[in-house]
Order: structure tokens, then C-alpha cells, then sequence
DNA sequence: ATATTGGTACGAAAACAATCGTAAATGACA
DNA sequence: TGTCATTTACGATTGTTTTCGTACCAATAT
């Protein structure tokens, strides 16, 4: 038995993530930058949630150098399929295909994606 | 210009309004008892909750006899838009699309559900 | 009448999350 | 070497959400 808890990051660790996700590797400088981009922070509230990050395992960090260097350690996808099954049962009532109508029907997609989820429909049916 | 603020309802929120939401009307222990069969929880804790959520307007009441009798206000649909617009933002880039996929590829649906995708589809695309 | 039961009100504590000020460490460089 | 800028560390504060104890109230049964 692993001792691995997965935690559910909070909002503010989303959006940390969000930054490490896109860039791979991170200073706490250049999170905080790209953050502050869509809303005001503190350089030390960023760092500090890093941190938090770091001690609870969601991020791992080379501290090799002065400036340490971060990186996600959760995946992107493990945590969109966390966080869409939890609001699925508490949102949906268990229906997934719910979400699915609720989504498309509130954004009206292009016809690329609506080719793409054809597809993924059509792989679906031949089971 | 309406002063009516929304609140996004805290999970503890979501908990209640779903039985809610599935009962139409309901007393504090009809809430309560339904909790119970999902997790721990102290009555007064429910109460406390409900009364919160009186305040902030997410549910009213009637209070003519002793016991209390809440209902929604806020609806259903109007908190599924809200939890599935901020999570498309926070989680998947914007796209809507990617949520899509991640809900249909995680779940596998019946055919029943899967018609009922289909046909939602073709009407996107007639548009 | 009074005890019992089941309900509301409410304040306070506990748990959790976010913010920030300040000190100490590190490295660059005049 | 000594100053300056940058960074990390960390404690304290604030804000929010959840939990719960206790008081109080109303209806009912004894």
C-alpha cells in the first residue's frame, strides 16, 4: 500500500498549476508573472503557495541553484478527470452524458470540434 | 441594475441544494437524513448550513409552522452553467470541446445516451 | 402542570485557504 | 570586500467554510 494521498488542489493551487502545465518548467517569478496577467497577487503569496504546493506533493522543485525551478508533478488530465467526476456526482446526478449536453449546448462549438466529437462518438458506437 | 449578487454555493452548499433540487421542498432533517446516507453529519450542522444559505438568498423558506420548509432558488441549470463555464476556464484552456471529451472518453455511455449525444450534435451542425 | 421530544437561533471554535511583512540567504558585481 | 537586487523561508494575520454546543421555543404526552 502506497502512502500517495492525492490532494484536491485548491483554487489557487489550479491556477498554478494551469502555468506549469502550459510551460513545463517554472521559477516562482515567472508563475507569478504569467498570474498576474489576469489578476493582482503578491510575489510572496505566490511563493508561499508554492510551497505549500511542494510539501504537499503536487509540485516537485530542483533547488540546485538559488532560483528554484518547479515542476507538476499531478497531471493535467489526472486532475480534469478528478475534478469533472466529482462534479458529475455532485452536479449532474452520476450522468456524465448530462455534462456533456450542458456543455455543448451552452458554448456552440466550430465545426472542428464538432468533427472531433463526432469521431470520438462513432469510435463509441462500434462498441 | 438588480442587486442581486450570485454566489457561487460552497460544496457544503451543493450538498444540500442537490437533495433540494430533487425534492422540490424539504424540511432541514428530510435534507439532513439524505446527507447521512452519504457521509457524517451533525444535525445542527445542516441547519446551520441552510440558515447560511437563507441568508445569502440560495434557497427560501417557509416559516409559517415550527418546522421550516426550504426550497431552491437558485436552479439546477443555472449552477451547472456556472460550475461548467469556471471549470472549462480553470481546467481545460477555454475549451469546452476538451471538456467533452474527457467527460465521454472517461465514462463510456449507453446507447440510449448516446443517441441522445448524436442528436444534439446534428442539430449543431445544421446551424 | 410538567417532562419529553423535536425543532430553531446563535455564537464560538476548528479547519482550511490565502495574503503579506520581514528576515535571512545567495549571488552578481563595482 | 561590501552593497544591491533577487530569492527563499517562515510566521502571523485575515478571511472563509464547516462544525458543534447550548439556549431557547413550541407541541405533545404523562
Amino acid at each position: 500500500m502506497t502512502d500517495i494521498k492525492h490532494f484536491k488542489p485548491t483554487e489557487g493551487e489550479l491556477e498554478i498549476l494551469q502555468v506549469l502545465w502550459d510551460k513545463g518548467k517554472a521559477t516562482v517569478r515567472e508563475v507569478h508573472e504569467t498570474i498576474l496577467q489576469s489578476k493582482e497577487a503578491g510575489y510572496t503569496t505566490t511563493l508561499k503557495l508554492m510551497q505549500i504546493m511542494f510539501e504537499k506533493g503536487l509540485v516537485k522543485r530542483d533547488d540546485s541553484a538559488k532560483t528554484h525551478v518547479y515542476q507538476a508533478i499531478v497531471t493535467r488530465e489526472k486532475t480534469q478527470t478528478q475534478f469533472v467526476g466529482k462534479m458529475i456526482s455532485s452536479l449532474f446526478g452520476g450522468s456524465s452524458t448530462q455534462l456533456v449536453m450542458q456543455a455543448l449546448g451552452n458554448h456552440v462549438p466550430n465545426k472542428e470540434e464538432l468533427d472531433e466529437i463526432q469521431q470520438l462518438l462513432d469510435n463509441l458506437k462500434k462498441q
